[in-house]
Order: C-alpha cells, then structure tokens, then sequence
DNA sequence: GTTGAAAATGAAAGCGCTTTCATTCAAGAT
DNA sequence: ATCTTGAATGAAAGCGCTTTCATTTTCAAC
C-alpha cells in the first residue's frame, strides 16, 4: 500500500554527492557550497523527498516536537494558549503534540508518559499540581518542561502564569468595594487542580480580611455553562431563600450559566445579584448584561511559554518565573446590594 | 542535561535474555515462555524503561500515531470530535497528533506536511475540499486518511459524516412549513469550505423548490458569536428595515451572534424574527429562548472516523462512507411569521 | 531412549538519518 | 613551485529498536 518514497540517499545519488553532504545541505546550508546546495535542492525537489522524522530524531536525538498536555481542549482559553504554542513553535520548525486528559490524573500521567516516548524534546504542563509519577517520568525524561496558568510556590519550577489566589481576591475586593458583605462562592473542583483551588483561596482570604466568610455557601462542580446554572439552583434551593448579595465563580462558564439561572428565575443582576466570573471569554462581553471578569492572557501564555522552551533548548537561560498581567473588567453584572 | 535512559539492550541484559527475546517479551506476549515475559518485565519496570518512539517506528515502519488536521480548536464540536478521536484511538495504544490551520489553506498543506513527515500511520482531515497539493501528499505518503463532517461527491474517498446539504435543507423546510417566506442566511465563509458551502446551497435548494430566493440577503462571514452579531447588524441597516421573517444561519455561533443582537434591539424572537443554527452546542440550548438547531454527532464522528483508520491498519476494509445522523432540534428561537 | 515438529530463543541485518573523523580541495603565503 | 590552512566533502559508525533467519530447546509420540 505504502508508495515508495525517496530517501536522503536517493536525493543524495541523483543530486551526484555523499549521503553526508546531502544531509548537511538540508540541514546546515552554512557548510556547503553554494552550487552543491542547489543541486541536492533541486534533486529533493525532484524526487518530491520528504524527510523521515523516526530516522533523523533517532540520530540527531531530538524530535523538534514538543509535547502539550491539557486538562481539556474544549475550553476557548486553552484553545487560544494551543494555538499560540503551535504558532509560535511552527515559527522555529517544531511541531505540537497535542493531549488532553479530560481532568482525570491518571489519564494524565498515562498522556505524558505517551508523549515522552514519542520522544518529544519539551514539555508544557498546566498548573502546578500533579500525580508525584508525572514528576517522576518528567524528572527522568531530563526535558525541559514548562508548567502554565500558574506561579509555582515552591519556587523552583519553570512556569508562566499568574496567581490565581490574588486575581481571584481581586474580583472578591472589587464586590466587597461596591458594599457587598454576602457572599456565595461558585468554584471548580479543586481536587488535583491548583487553579481551582488557589481562587478559592484567593476569595477566602479576601473575604477573610474584613472579618468575612462564605463558607457555608460555597459550591464545587464541574466548569460548564450548565453545571454553573444547577449549581446556583441547588445553592438558591438550599438556603432557604437568597441569603447573599455577590456571587463569585472559579471562571466564566460557571458565572454565565449563573447569569442564566438568574434571567430563568427572574432574578435582576446586577440589581439583586452581582456575578464575578473569570477568563473573560468571548462570551462574557456578548452576554447582557455583560460579565464582570478577569481578563486573563491565555494566548500570551501560550506563546510565551513556547518562546521559553525554544530559548531553553538552545541552551539560554531564562527566568524561572514569568508573571503575566491579569486584567479586572467591570462590566454589567457587578454594581451596589440592594 | 538529559539523564542516563535505559535502552532495551540493557533490559534484555538485566533480565538474562537476548534483545530480540526482550523486544517480543514487550511486542508479542505471546511468542516467549511466561516465566521470561516476566523476568524481562521486571528488569523493565526495575530500570524505568521507556521505549523510544524513534527507533521503534524506524525499525517497524509505524509510529502507531494518528494526525488531525482541523480548521480550529476553538469549536466545542471539533473540541468533543478531537477527545472523541483521541479516546478510541489510545485503547489500542495509538497517539493523536493535532494540528490546527485556522482556515489558511497553505497552513493545512503546511502542518499535514509536518504530520506526515513525523510519520504518522493515518490522517484525519475535516471536510472535502482541500489544496490540489495537499491531496497529492496525501497520496503519496500512501497512508489511510478520513474525510470527516462530510460525503464525499466524488464518491471514491473515505468519509464519515452527513449531508451538509441536505440537513441545511430541512431547516429552511421547517421555517417554509411555519409559514415563513421571506429568508435572510448568514453564513460562514464558503471558500475552501465544503461544509459552509453545502449549508448555504441547501437553504438555497430549499427555497427554490417553493420557488423562494434569498439571494439579496445572504451574508458570509467568519463563525462566531461577535461576526454573527455584526452581520446581523449590517443585514438590518443595509436593508431599509428588516424585510424578512426567518434567518437561517450557517452555524450556532452565527445564530447565537444574531439572537443576541435582536435581543439587544429589541426585536423579539420567535414573534418577529425566527433563527435556525446548525450543530447545536451547549449554549444553543442554554441561552433563552433556546436555538432551534440541527444536532450534529460530533464525538461520534471523531470516534467513528478512529475506528475506521484503525480497522483499516489492521488491514480490514470499511465502507467507504460512514453516514451519520443529523437531528433536527426545535427550540424557541423558531416560530410561525408575524 | 529416539525422533520430529513446534516452540522459544539468539544473532545479525537493517530502518533512514546525523555526525564524527579523515580526506580532498582551493587559494593565499612563502 | 611548495607549504599551510581552512573550507568542503566523503566514509563510516552508530542512534535503539524490530524482524528475519538460523539455532537451540522442549515435549509429545513412537
């Protein structure tokens, strides 16, 4: 089935030179006459060769691929990160490898794993929390390796984000400026994901530095339009009425599925309730009455965090730590309490 | 900087056997003793043994990956088809690798290129039309490729997916069937783009069996909810005032776009204006009135399409066409004309 | 015990490329 | 002319694995 297909020797024979300078015109035009260049371009052209990936990263011992593994794709901000990454990368000839473990730990060890024998020369990560087997397997790999969306605490990772826990306390700062002093928390789940977790923190603490908390009404679902709107329900259900003025949520899809539970149930935001989100996704700033939100940087995170890694595989230095701007947009779903 | 890792070679020397025992001992389970299997799988697991991907596909001629070349990420519908794939895919112990064009045709030849030569085993690509050059490539690697979201006309390639046409189709007819007779269609870019293309020739088809046209008003522009919204704006103020009573919409985005942009004028839909989407996404039944949409199965195209590469690498034949069904939903935002 | 066939193993030849090392070549200095 | 030197090229050794082919082992049947 498979057509026959030219190889590095066939090119190198028709262009009338050594297999080596063949490979060398390739891939080092700087180390070869000009006119022998031409000759073993036009050659490769005219066969139509196509380099064998396998064969070059078993003798160079590098792929130029680099490996991405993402709790999901089916998220607008991972996906403008995705194809930051891969635009940027495709600038200096790598390639992407793409994995999503769809926020189940073992998926994601097993993901990675894949990808290292694939041989991929750099790793992105997202966040600072994972199974100790994933560090293990990285550690090994000896690659370099980037984790995204986060500030490591511990200090001693590379990575590029921001924290996630003062963001969030600045949306929270930002409700309890307008004289909110009722709260309700809608947060992702925060097991095994530090983003999730570090907002709660962040709106705790917030909350917690004027002598206020929301304890009894904080919810953990899952990130989604609709998962945001039952868990208002059930939190509106519960309390025996609406006992809280402000709701904060861990990202923009719960927010809006909020926002829609409230419009359901003829709630007025921000006039009865004001809604905080985070991401600021497309959607945010379409929806009326427009979502109040943290504009996060998610396609410079991408591109920044590829830029890194290329620097590191030549060898450069770059800072362990890179802080990107997190942005408040105040639009119509914050405003007074009633 | 790359630590020390252990080859095969050294397994197999650990474990007391050959090289070639300890490669079955992994590959085929079944061609050694059981005691050596497990002797050479505990030498494995004592030095961390990661297979090398490289040698492994040079030496075999396959790299048990699959690439996906998708206009974008950033869709929820190729967002569960691309998880779809790569679920099916990694129970039989196959990567998938992603690659995004952002509807650039010379970045889809570009990026295929790029799968290709990092020796992919099979292709998924989106869609029938394609560069001349891409095609050719293609062939040439002579390795099994999909056509997804699609049939093919040309009846000679592998696809699974649905009539764009036709289903495009029986939303006008719904809206033909409430009474409607004056149609607006927003729809997305038609060049290098089958799906878009089939969409608006069915609405086109449609109307013309009642010997309807909608011809002035027909807009294309790029899916999303921000281009769906200012199309519907610039539909609205070219005409003077609106001189139709149903939009048919190339995709949700398009729809929501516009539902949301008559909401913001105060037009009311279903009452004055009825809006069709196409592939109902989540916030098509999320957002009130709730999109009346045609349900696309996208995770089972992606799966279906895995399925089928893989059948065909095990050398067993499968239809050249996979036709999957599209449901119309009937929601609120369709109704019968003023 | 033999014998023969099947099962299990080992030796060795690549897979298509990069890269070291040795060699040749061109050209300026003597 | 000869020598020197750096640039350009070629020969050959792998990279870590799979797979063919040959060899050894096992074990049922005689």
């Amino acid at each position: 089935m498979r057509k026959f297909s030219a190889r590095l020797a066939d090119v190198a024979h028709s262009a009338g030179v050594s297999l080596s300078t063949a490979s060398r015109a390739m891939a080092e035009p700087g180390l070869v006459r000009n006119d022998t260049r031409e000759k073993v371009e036009k050659a490769a052209a005219r066969l139509g060769y196509m380099p064998h990936g396998a064969a070059r990263a078993l003798a160079s011992r590098r792929s130029r691929t680099i490996g991405a593994v993402l709790p999901t794709v089916d998220n607008p901000i991972f996906a403008s990160a995705t194809q930051a990454i891969a635009r940027e990368l495709a600038s200096s000839g790598y390639t992407l490898l793409l994995a999503a473990y769809d926020y189940v730990s073992d998926t994601e060890v097993t993901l990675t794993r894949a990808l290292l024998e694939r041989g991929v020369d750099g790793l992105v990560l997202v966040g600072s929390d994972h199974p100790p087997e994933l560090f293990q397997v990285v550690e090994q790999a000896g690659i370099p390796c980037e984790f995204t969306w986060t500030l490591d605490s511990s200090g001693y990772r590379h990575c590029v984000g921001f924290s996630n826990r003062l963001a969030a306390a600045r949306a929270t700062q930002h409700l309890l400026e307008l004289g909110h002093r009722t709260f309700a928390v809608l947060s992702g789940h925060t097991a095994g994901n530090d983003r999730a977790r570090e907002r709660l923190a962040g709106v705790r603490e917030a909350l917690a530095a004027r002598g206020l908390s929301a304890d009894e009404r904080i919810l953990e679902t899952t990130f989604s339009l609709g998962h945001g709107r039952a868990a208002l329900r059930a939190l509106l259900d519960r309390s025996a009425g609406r006992d809280f003025t402000a709701l904060v949520c861990g990202n923009d899809l719960l927010a809006l599925g909020a926002l829609l539970e409230c419009q359901a149930r003829g709630i007025r935001v921000p006039e009865e309730l004001s809604i905080t989100g985070f991401d600021d996704i497309e959607l945010a700033a379409e929806l009326p009455p427009g979502l109040t939100t943290l504009h996060v940087p998610s396609a410079e995170i991408g591109r920044r965090a590829a830029v890194r890694l290329l620097e590191r595989l030549a060898g450069r230095e770059v800072a362990r730590e890179e802080q990107l701007p997190v942005e408040l947009i105040v639009r119509g779903t914050t405003g007074p309490p009633p």
